[in-house]
RNA sequence: GCGAAAGUGGCGGAAUGGCAGACGCGCUAGACUUAGGAUCUAGUGGGUUAUACCCGUGGGGGUUCAAGUCCCCCCUUUCGCACCA
C-alpha cells in the first residue's frame, strides 16, 4: 500500500487500484486503439509491408469458442512483433458468412438468412474485440456483402468467359436430407460432411470449374513456397499425378477400341482381361454384340444407384458382369481376352477402364481369383499363386517377347516406346484432382450470374448490372426436386437475354462457399475499392501475403482452390504474383477438458467469453500461447489458465521491485539479453509456449533478486507485449515510459552477451555422469581436466584407474572412459 | 491398404547427439493470516541401506565416449486419403 501511495506521488495522479484488474484496462486500451487507428495498415509508408492472415471465421450462431483464437493469437503476437520490428503490418480480418448453417437456421426459425448473418457477425465483432486483436477493423467486409460478391461474381464470368466454367451433366453427391450436390471433398466416410445424411448418386447439370488443367502448376509451384510439409505432402497426394500410358485395346470383330490408362505398360503381355467402369459409353455403343445386354444393364443400374460409400466402404468383395460376346485383342500377345464390367473401375478416372494384370496388381487379383480369370506372370520375382506380385523395384520381366530379362523401370520405357511407334498408345499422366463441383442448390450464396436465353445459350450477365443481387424474399426452403429455391421466384428467373433481348432465364443455383473466400485475402488490400475487386498497386505492395495460418482441414479444399483462383487471376494479368500466399503454418486443435474435440454436442464447449470475464483477455491470450506445442492438438485445462493469470499478478506486482537503473543489472545481464534472443526467435518458430515459458523465468528471476531495473522492466514489456498487449501498455503508462509500447521498438540482443562467461560442465565417465565442474566458457581441456581432478566425487572414478578415451566438447562435456 | 504425425512424471509439456523432465498445473510441508480456492518459502520421476548409488523417455536390437534425439524391427494412438489402374 506504502508503495502504492509512493508511486501516485511520483506520477502526480491517482492511481485507482493497486490490484491488476484486467476488466478496468482492457476495454481502456481496446478504446484507445480503436480510437487511434493505432492498428490500421497504411500505404504511403517507406516502411516494410508485412501481410498476416488468419483464416477469417464463419460467424455460426454458436459464437467463438476457445479453440478458434489460437490461430488469431499466434498470428496477433508476430503482427505485433512485425510492427515494433518496423513493419507496415496488414493484419485483416472478415466474414466468411454466405453458406447452410445460417440458411438452416433461418428457416427453421424463421428469421432471414442476411439478419441472422448480421446477428452472427455482430456476436463474433464483439468476441474478438474483448480478445484485444490487433486486426485493422477499417477494412473489414463480408462476403455476402453485395459490395463483395459482385467481385466473386465478376471473377466467376472471367473463369466462364476463358472456358474454365462449364456445365456438365455428371452424376454428384446428392445428400438426401439437405438436399443439395455435394464436391466429393464435402462427402466424409460416405456421409454428408454438414449433416453426416445419407448420400447418393443423382445426375444433375452443374456448373463445373476446370481446376483440373491446373493441376500441373499447382503440384509444381509448391516447390517455390514456403509451406509446412505435411501441408505439401497432402496437397500432392490430392493432386495425385501418376505418369503411364494410353493403351488402345481393339474389341475383336469391331471397329471399337477402348482405350486404357496404365502406369504400369511393362506388364502388358500379362493382360489377360479388361474391365470397363458400368457408366462407361462403350457398353451402350456394342448393345448389339453384347449376349447378356440385360444383365449387363441391370448391374450398371445397381451400381449407378449405389452410393459412394456402399461402392467403397461396403463393397470390399468385388462384384462383377461379362460382356458376353466381346473381347478386346491384347495388342502384345495378338490374343482374345474378355471384357467386364464392374463398379471396381471408377468413370471418373483416366479413362474409365483398365486392362486387367492379375498376376501383378491386387484388385485384379482379387477379381480374377473370384471369377475364375487366368493369371499369367510376367514379371519374376513373386508367387503369384499366392499373391499378386507388385513390386516395381526387383524383378524381371518374363513371358513377355521383347521385353524378356528387362526390369521393370526399362521395360516400361520400351514398351510406351514400342506402343508409339505402332501407334496404338502414348505416354500419359493423370491426375487424381477432379473438377470442382461449383453449383450449389440453395439460397444463402452468391447468384451465379448467368442468363440462359434459347437462341444464345448461356450469356453473362453484363459487368455494369453486377452484382446480381439475392432476391429478397420470404421464403428460400429448399425444393423436393434438387432445384434451388431460387427457382421458385418467377420475378427473378424470367429476365431477357442481355444479348438478343429474347425473354431468358437466370441460372438459379448459387456458388458454393468456398468462393468467396477464395480471393478475399485480395479485397483486404483495397476493400472499399467500387471499380475494381482491388487496384493493381495495391496489390502489388501487398501480396504475397507474408504468412497464413490456418486449419489443416482446409488443406485440400479452401487452400487448393484459392491457389486456382489465384492463378488464374495471374494468367488474367489480374494478380501480380503466381502464387497467393509465401508462407502457410498449421495449428492443432484446442481439445475439450475430457481430451475429445470440443463441440456442443459432447458439451465440453468453453467459451472465451466467460474466460475473459473470470481472468481477462491477457490471460486467455497468454494462455492459449503457453498451453502446447502451436502445432499439436492440446486439452483445454481450467487449472493451467490459473497458473497463467497468476503469472500476470506476478508481472503487475514486479512494479512494487522496480528500481533505477537505465542498464541492465549485471546479475541478469546475461538472462536479458538471453531471454531477448530466445523469445525473438521462438516466436518467428512458432514456439509460443517457450517463448511464454522464457519469460515466466526471467519473472522468477526478477523476484529471486529482489528488484527490477527499469531497462530491465521496460524490455521485458515490449517482450511481453505482443502476447498480453493491455497489461503492458498500462504498466509502461503507469510506471511513466514514454509513449505506447505499440509506437516503441522491438528489443535488441547482443549474442556475445547472451552466453555465460562460467560454465558448468558435466563430466561423464563411462557414460555415467558423476558431477559437474565449474569453468570459464572458453577453457582449455587440461584446464577442465585439472579442475576435475580436484572433486573428490568425480576424482574417485579416475584415480588408480587407466584413461582408455577422452573427450572434451568446450563448454558441453567432459567424457572419460576408463578401465 | 497407402500417406503423415505422435508415444517423455500424477497432468499440459521442455530438451542444436552432450546433466532428461525447462516452464506451468497439481501435490506435500512450512510461513503469514480471523480465514484462504490469496501471497510467500522449501520440496516434488521411481527405487534403495538417501549428501551416495541404482533404474528410468511405448517394446526389442544396433551405432556412439555419449541416444528421448541417429539406424533396423515391432507395438499403440491420432489425423488425412481410400478399388486412383
Amino acid at each position: 500500500m506504502s508503495l502504492c501511495g509512493f508511486r501516485q506521488a511520483l506520477e502526480g495522479s491517482i492511481v485507482e487500484s493497486c490490484n491488476y484488474d484486467p476488466s478496468v484496462i482492457e476495454p481502456k486500451w481496446q478504446r484507445i486503439w480503436e480510437e487511434q487507428g493505432t492498428f490500421y495498415a497504411r500505404e504511403d509508408t517507406d516502411k516494410p509491408k508485412y501481410y498476416a492472415l488468419i483464416e477469417f471465421p464463419y460467424p455460426s450462431g454458436e459464437g467463438l469458442h476457445v479453440g478458434h483464437p489460437r490461430s488469431y493469437t499466434a498470428l496477433d503476437v508476430l503482427a505485433r512483433k512485425r510492427r515494433l520490428e518496423g513493419y507496415n503490418v496488414l493484419y485483416p480480418i472478415g466474414w466468411d458468412a454466405f453458406g447452410l448453417p445460417t440458411e438452416n437456421y433461418a428457416i427453421r426459425n424463421k428469421v432471414h438468412p442476411a439478419k441472422v448473418t448480421k446477428k452472427n457477425i455482430d456476436r463474433y465483432r464483439k468476441q474478438l474485440k474483448s480478445l484485444g486483436f490487433s486486426f485493422d477493423w477499417s477494412r473489414e467486409f463480408s462476403t455476402t456483402d453485395p459490395d463483395y460478391y459482385r467481385w466473386t461474381q465478376w471473377i466467376f464470368l472471367k473463369l466462364f468467359e476463358k472456358g474454365l466454367a462449364y456445365k456438365a451433366e455428371i452424376p454428384i453427391n446428392w445428400c438426401v436430407s439437405c438436399k443439395i450436390g455435394l464436391a466429393n471433398e464435402e462427402v466424409v466416410g460416405g456421409a454428408c460432411e454438414r449433416c453426416g445424411g445419407e448420400v447418393v448418386r443423382k445426375i444433375k447439370s452443374q456448373w463445373m470449374l476446370r481446376i483440373t488443367a491446373y493441376a500441373e502448376r499447382l503440384l509444381q509451384d509448391l516447390d517455390t513456397v514456403d509451406y509446412i510439409e505435411k501441408v505439401k505432402i497432402q496437397q500432392r497426394n490430392w493432386i495425385g499425378r501418376s505418369e503411364g500410358a494410353e493403351v488402345d485395346f481393339q474389341v475383336a470383330g469391331s471397329e471399337h477400341t477402348i482405350r486404357v490408362f496404365t502406369t504400369r505398360p511393362d506388364t502388358l503381355f500379362g493382360a489377360t482381361y479388361m474391365v470397363v467402369s458400368p457408366e462407361h459409353p462403350i457398353i451402350d455403343e456394342l448393345r448389339d454384340q453384347i449376349e447378356n445386354f440385360d444383365e449387363v444393364a441391370a448391374y450398371r443400374e445397381q451400381a449407378m444407384n449405389k452410393s459412394d460409400f456402399e461402392r467403397t466402404e461396403l463393397a470390399q468383395e468385388k462384384t462383377g458382369v461379362p460382356l458376353k460376346g466381346v473381347f478386346a485383342v491384347n495388342p502384345c500377345t495378338r490374343s482374345e481376352i474378355p471384357v467386364w464390367t464392374s463398379d471396381y473401375v471408377l468413370m471418373t478416372y483416366g479413362t474409365g477402364a483398365i486392362m486387367a494384370v492379375p498376376a501383378h496388381d491386387t484388385r485384379d487379383y482379387e477379381f480374377a481369383q473370384k471369377f475364375g480369370l487366368p493369371i499369367v506372370e510376367v514379371i519374376s520375382g513373386g508367387d503369384i499363386s499366392k499373391e499378386a506380385y507388385t513390386s516395381v523395384d526387383d524383378g524381371i520381366l518374363v513371358n513377355s517377347g521383347f521385353l524378356n530379362g528387362l526390369t521393370v523401370k526399362d521395360a516400361i520405357e520400351r514398351m510406351i516406346d514400342w506402343l508409339e511407334e505402332k501407334g496404338i498408345g502414348k505416354r500419359k499422366v493423370h491426375y487424381k484432382l477432379r473438377d470442382w463441383v461449383f453449383s450449389r442448390q440453395h439460397y444463402w450464396g452468391e447468384p451465379i450470374p448467368l442468363v440462359e436465353c434459347q437462341d444464345c445459350g448461356w450469356v453473362p450477365v453484363p459487368e455494369d448490372q453486377l452484382p446480381v443481387e439475392l432476391p429478397d424474399v420470404e421464403h428460400y426452403e429448399p425444393t423436393d426436386t434438387g432445384e434451388s429455391p431460387l427457382a421458385k421466384i418467377d420475378w427473378w428467373v424470367n429476365t431477357e437475354c442481355p444479348r438478343c433481348g429474347k425473354p431468358a432465364k437466370r441460372e438459379t443455383d448459387t456458388m458454393p462457399n468456398w468462393a468467396g473466400s477464395s480471393w478475399y485475402f485480395l479485397r483486404y488490400t483495397d476493400p472499399h475499392n467500387d471499380r475494381e475487386f482491388a487496384s493493381m498497386d495495391k496489390l502489388k505492395y501487398w501480396l504475397p501475403v507474408d504468412w497464413y495460418n490456418g486449419g489443416m482441414e482446409h488443406t485440400t479444399l479452401h487452400l487448393l482452390y484459392s491457389r486456382f483462383w489465384h492463378k488464374f487471376l495471374y494468367d488474367c494479368g489480374l494478380v501480380p504474383t503466381p502464387e497467393p500466399y509465401k508462407k502457410r503454418t498449421s495449428h492443432g486443435m484446442i481439445l475439450g477438458e475430457n481430451n475429445e474435440k470440443m463441440s456442443k454436442s459432447r458439451g465440453n464447449v468453453v467459451n472465451p467469453d466467460d474466460i475473459v470475464a473470470e481472468y481477462g483477455a491477457d490471460t486467455f491470450r497468454v494462455y492459449e500461447m503457453f498451453m502446447g506445442a502451436f502445432d499439436q492438438a492440446t486439452p483445454w485445462s481450467q487449472h493451467g489458465i490459473k497458473g497463467c493469470r497468476r503469472f500476470l499478478d506476478r508481472v503487475w506486482r514486479l512494479q512494487d521491485i522496480l528500481v533505477d537503473g537505465d542498464e541492465y543489472s549485471p546479475e541478469l545481464e546475461t538472462l536479458m539479453h538471453q531471454t531477448c534472443k530466445k523469445v525473438s526467435e521462438d516466436i518467428e518458430r512458432m514456439k509460443f509456449n517457450t517463448a511464454v515459458a522464457a519469460l515466466m523465468s526471467l519473472v522468477n528471476a526478477f523476484y529471486d533478486r529482489g528488484e527490477v531495473t527499469r531497462a530491465e522492466f521496460r524490455d521485458f514489456l515490449v517482450l511481453i507485449n505482443p502476447f498480453a498487449p493491455h497489461i503492458s501498455e498500462e504498466l509502461w503508462e503507469r510506471n511513466g515510459y514514454e509513449g505506447q509500447i505499440a509506437s516503441y521498438k522491438w528489443v535488441e540482443w547482443d549474442e556475445t552477451k547472451a552466453v555465460e562467461d562460467m560454465v558448468e560442465v558435466p563430466v561423464q565417465i563411462n557414460g555415467k555422469i558423476r558431477g559437474t565442474v565449474l569453468v570459464p566458457r572458453d577453457a582449455e581441456q587440461q584446464d577442465v581436466r585439472a579442475k576435475l581432478q580436484e572433486d573428490e566425487t568425480i576424482a574417485k572414478f579416475v584415480t588408480g584407474k587407466q584413461v582408455t578415451k577422452e573427450v572434451y566438447v568446450p563448454g558441453r562435456i567432459y567424457s572419460l572412459v576408463v578401465k
